[in-house]
DNA sequence: GCTATTGTTTGTTATTGCCAAACAGCGTTT
DNA sequence: AAACGCTGTTTGGCAATAACAAACAATAGC
C-alpha cells in the first residue's frame, strides 16, 4: 500500500478541482460549488483556480455571477503528448483507419494502465453509431474485449491478482461473475486468438478485441470494434475477428513484435511453469 | 497585468515539472532533471511527482538509476473532454472527415484562445505527408491562415492590440512583419472570405483556412487545410478555398451560426464605426 | 572492487497555503 | 425602490505544510 506521506495536499486539491470540472462538462463548474465538493475554503479554491487559469489548465467564462470555470485547452497537447508517448498511436493511426475502411465499424485501440485498458486513439467510421468511444476512457478488464485481451496474454497469477483487487461486479445479465467464469473465458480467448464482450458491460453493445504484441510475446495494444449485437450474428464473429488480427499484426510487426499466432502460441505454452 | 499573488506555488511548481516531462515525450525525464529545472529540491520535486503518480497524470517506468517519468493516461481523458467542452469538435468532426475525403488533404479546426488559435481536431488523409498536426499546436496569429481568419473577424483595435502584444516575429522570407502589411492582408481576408498562409510561418507549406461563426457573425472556429506549396498553384486557391467554406458553412448552420458570406458582410460593414 | 550516479528518506525551519470573515457587484425579491 | 441573497474577490493572521539540506540505499559503469 502507497504510503500517504510525501504528498503535496494544495496539488491534490488542484487535481480534485480539475476533475470536477471535467465532469462539469460543457456547463462549467462555479467556485462555491467546487470548494465545497474538496471540502475546502472559497479562498483556497480561488488561488488553486488562479493559478490553473494562468497556466491554461483552466478557462473561465461570463463574469461576475454568471462566470463559469471549464477544462482549458493546454489540456488539448498534453493529452495528445500523452497519447504520443505511449510510441504506438502514430504507428497505429493509419493501420485503425485501414481496419475502420474494411469493416465499415468504428475501431479503437487501448494500451494497459495499471489494472485497466486504456483507449488512445481510434478511428470513427462515417455512419456509426457513437457509443461512449470517448478517448482516455478506461475500459474494465473483466468485461470488455480488450481488457481480456490483457488479461490472457500476462501471466495467469497477475490476471488473477488483478481481477481479486479490482472486483468483477456485475454490469448486465451476461457478465461473467465468477473467477471461474472468467478464467474459462480467458483460456478461451487464447486458444482463438481474439477477445469477446458478449453483451457483458452493456446490454445490446458487443465488442472484438485481437492484440498487439511485443518482441518478447507481451501485449502492448488492443486494437477493438465495437458495434450493436444485432448487427453482428454469431457466425460473423469469426470473419471480422480474423480482419482484426490481420490488421493488429500489421501494427505488431510494424513495432518489430510478435505476430498474434505466435504470441499466443508461446503464450499458452508457458502457463505449465 | 494578473496580480502575482493569490498563486499557489507548489501547484505552479507541479506544473512546471509536467511541462518539461511533455517536452520530454517518449524518452521521459529523470527527477534529479526536473528538480534542477525547476530550482526547487530534489525532496520538494519527489512529494510533486509522487502526488501526480497516484493521480496517473505521470507514470513512471524502470527501477533504480534507470527510472523514467512520462506522460500519464489520466491526461488524455481530460485533453478529450476539454476538446468537448469547447463544444464544436464533436459536431465537426463528421463534416471535418468530409472535407478531407471531398479534397484528399489533412483538414484541422481551431478555435481562439485568449491570443493564439488551438487546434483541437483533424482529419487525417489517408496518404498524405504528415506535417507538424500535433492537437493543442497554438498557431500564431500573424502567420497563419487561421489566425489570420480570427484576426480579421474580430474588431480592428482588438487584432491590432493582439498583434501588438505577441508581435509578429519573421518566421520565413515571406512572413508579414509589419503592421500595414498584416492590416492589408486581414483587409484581403475579409475580401475574399477565406484566410492564406502562403509560406510565411514555414518554407514550402501553404494553409487555406475559412471561419466558423456564430448567431451574432463572431468567428467561433476556424477550418484549415495544409500542403506543400508545390502541390497548391496558385490557380488552384480559390477553387480549394469555395470547398472549404462550403463545409465550414455546415458546421456554422449545424451550430446556429451566420455562413461565412453573412458574417464578412457584416463585418466589413462594421468597420466603419 | 570502487566511484559516481540515481531515487528515496529524514528532520527542521519558516515559508506558504489555508481559513474565517469582510468586501463589492449583480440579480432577484420584497 | 430598497432590502435581500447570491456571486467572485480581497484581506489579515495562524499554523499546517511544503520547502530545504543532508544523510541513505541501491544501482550502473568503470
Amino acid at each position: 500500500m502507497a504510503d500517504e506521506s510525501y504528498r503535496v495536499q494544495s496539488l491534490g486539491r488542484a487535481l480534485d478541482i480539475v476533475e470536477l470540472i471535467a465532469v462539469a462538462g460543457r456547463d462549467g463548474a462555479r467556485l462555491t460549488d467546487l470548494a465545497q465538493s474538496v471540502g475546502i475554503s472559497k479562498a483556497a479554491a480561488y488561488a488553486i483556480i488562479q493559478t490553473l487559469m494562468a497556466r491554461g489548465v483552466l478557462s473561465a467564462t461570463g463574469e461576475g455571477m454568471t462566470k463559469r470555470y471549464r477544462l482549458g485547452l493546454s489540456l488539448v497537447r498534453l493529452g495528445d503528448m500523452a497519447v504520443s508517448s505511449t510510441g504506438i498511436a502514430d504507428i497505429a493511426m493509419p493501420i485503425l483507419r485501414d481496419l475502420t475502411q474494411a469493416i465499415g465499424l468504428t475501431s479503437r485501440i487501448a494500451v494497459w494502465d495499471e489494472e485497466a485498458a486504456v483507449v488512445v486513439a481510434r478511428a470513427d467510421a462515417p455512419d456509426n453509431v457513437r457509443f461512449d468511444a470517448a478517448l482516455g476512457r478506461r475500459e474494465r478488464p473483466h468485461c470488455s474485449a480488450v481488457g481480456k485481451v490483457f488479461l490472457a496474454a500476462m501471466p495467469r497469477a497477475d490476471a488473477v491478482s488483478i481481477l481479486e483487487r479490482t472486483g468483477y461486479p456485475t454490469r448486465t445479465p451476461r457478465t461473467l461473475d465468477t473467477l471461474a467464469a472468467l478464467e474459462a473465458d480467458l483460456d478461451a480467448t487464447r486458444q482463438r486468438h481474439y477477445g469477446i464482450d458478449d453483451e457483458e458491460d452493456h446490454e445490446g453493445i458487443a465488442c472484438v478485441a485481437a492484440g498487439v504484441f511485443g518482441y518478447d510475446g507481451s501485449a502492448v495494444a488492443a486494437i477493438s470494434v465495437t458495434t450493436l449485437k444485432q448487427l453482428l450474428p454469431d457466425d460473423a464473429v469469426p470473419a471480422l475477428a480474423k480482419s482484426i488480427i490481420a490488421h493488429a499484426d500489421r501494427l505488431s510487426l510494424a513495432m518489430g513484435g510478435m505476430s498474434a499466432a505466435q504470441a499466443w502460441h508461446k503464450r499458452i505454452h508457458l502457463i505449465a511453469e
